[in-house]
DNA sequence: CGTAATCCTGACTTTTTAGTCAATTTATAA
DNA sequence: TTATAAATTGACTAAAAAGTCAGGATTACG
């Protein structure tokens, strides 16, 4: 009977799964507090009573959300050579990063609003990683500025202004769209984005090389 | 009885400013839906029967909380002498905003869970005038770039990007907290960021003077 | 004063929503 | 095939929160 872990049959996974998909939009959407057991059961077709069945409660089912959207975000966090030069690793970056928000956007907007919340049900281990991850490449920046490899600047400000400009098209989507009078945003106007973005980056480093 | 806009006595004004600004907190902090009428009243230091005596209910308090958001947004889009030099035009944008954001938190959070949550509630006056400002302003800077006064970029680009960076400290604040190893963010660190931005943005527009 | 308008409030009702449970169906595997 | 576990569900309860209201207190003002 119950449910924590035990599933037997792949069937039992898969409705496991469907209602947590669910449960991540109607999170997206309307946040914990907004979010309705009921509509999560709606959008997953089946009765409430299904969706208790597999998540003993509402805390319990955003947490299953929120391990997702860690687990998505240490993946965004990984990678960078570090043999590579400045150049390659800031483009390479920035279109990852642009690219990351298009592509999980309900991950990136319940990220967005836990930390307005001030990010209590986030995992530490999340908060650490973040942390470490920062001040590793705070450091590696440093040492651009320090060989003269790119202008002097706060590498911390740095990360901070390609974070929050990356995720800007995710959080802000519905300002973005009112300006450009658009319906949705395409993978064409987020390509275009990460394109400006990198040129900014590049030139915040003086390290755009004018042909 | 009735309330709506028959306020005789300052005492009542003074008694319903005292109710909207605990209501703005209680907003901030928790977002629409996790709000609570009784936390508010208790926040206002006054029965829950007295918040409905101004306010008949949540989203009518809630309304009146937004439209002094969007006043306070459109004040700080107002600004900007059309006679000054980019240079000038850009220090100043940035300087402003990020002391707009450090001066008011609570405004610029409930404006960005608004625009996370697709914005609905929000008047579509503050729409048009945003729109129309981010349409002007990026005339501006077109015709900037096309006396070759600052290097070519996309100006809509850029203003998302000063947007999505003086906002980062408010939406991010948790964030930037736990870097930092910080309890809260003075006003030093504000300044900091504004400074590191302009000098950020002047490079972006190829302005800055290596002296 | 007096009285009328405004303001205040405790006790109450209503609505909404999360969460429970016993009865039933479906799947699994000996 | 049949015993057992897993999965499903509608009808229910409990709790939380919004919202109402009658009557009392306070204030403005002639």
């Amino acid at each position: 009977m119950e449910a924590n872990g035990s599933q037997k049959t792949g069937l039992g996974q898969r409705r496991q799964q469907q209602i947590l998909r669910a449960a991540e939009n109607e999170f997206e959407q309307y946040g914990f507090n907004g979010a309705r057991m009921q509509r999560i059961a709606d959008r997953a077709g089946v009765p409430k009573s299904n969706v208790h069945y597999y998540f003993a409660n509402k805390s319990e089912l955003y947490d299953a959300v929120l391990v997702n959207v860690v687990a998505l975000w240490d993946q965004a966090l990984a990678p960078i050579d570090p043999d590579s030069n400045p150049t390659e690793v800031l483009l390479e970056y920035v279109r990852l990063k642009v690219e990351f928000t298009h592509r999980y956007p309900a991950a990136t907007r319940i990220f967005a609003l836990e930390l307005l919340h001030g990010g209590d049900k986030m995992s530490k281990r999340l908060n650490r990683r973040t942390c470490q991850w920062t001040h590793e490449r705070a450091a590696e920046i440093q040492r651009w500025i320090d060989r003269k490899q790119i202008l002097p600047l706060n590498p911390y400000h740095l990360i901070f202004m390609i974070w929050a400009s990356t995720q800007h098209y995710a959080q802000s989507e519905t300002q973005v769209r009112a300006i450009y009078r658009k319906r949705s945003l395409t993978a064409r106007d987020h390509q275009q984005w990460a394109q400006s973005l990198q040129v900014m980056v590049l030139r915040i480093c003086g390290l755009e090389n004018p042909d």
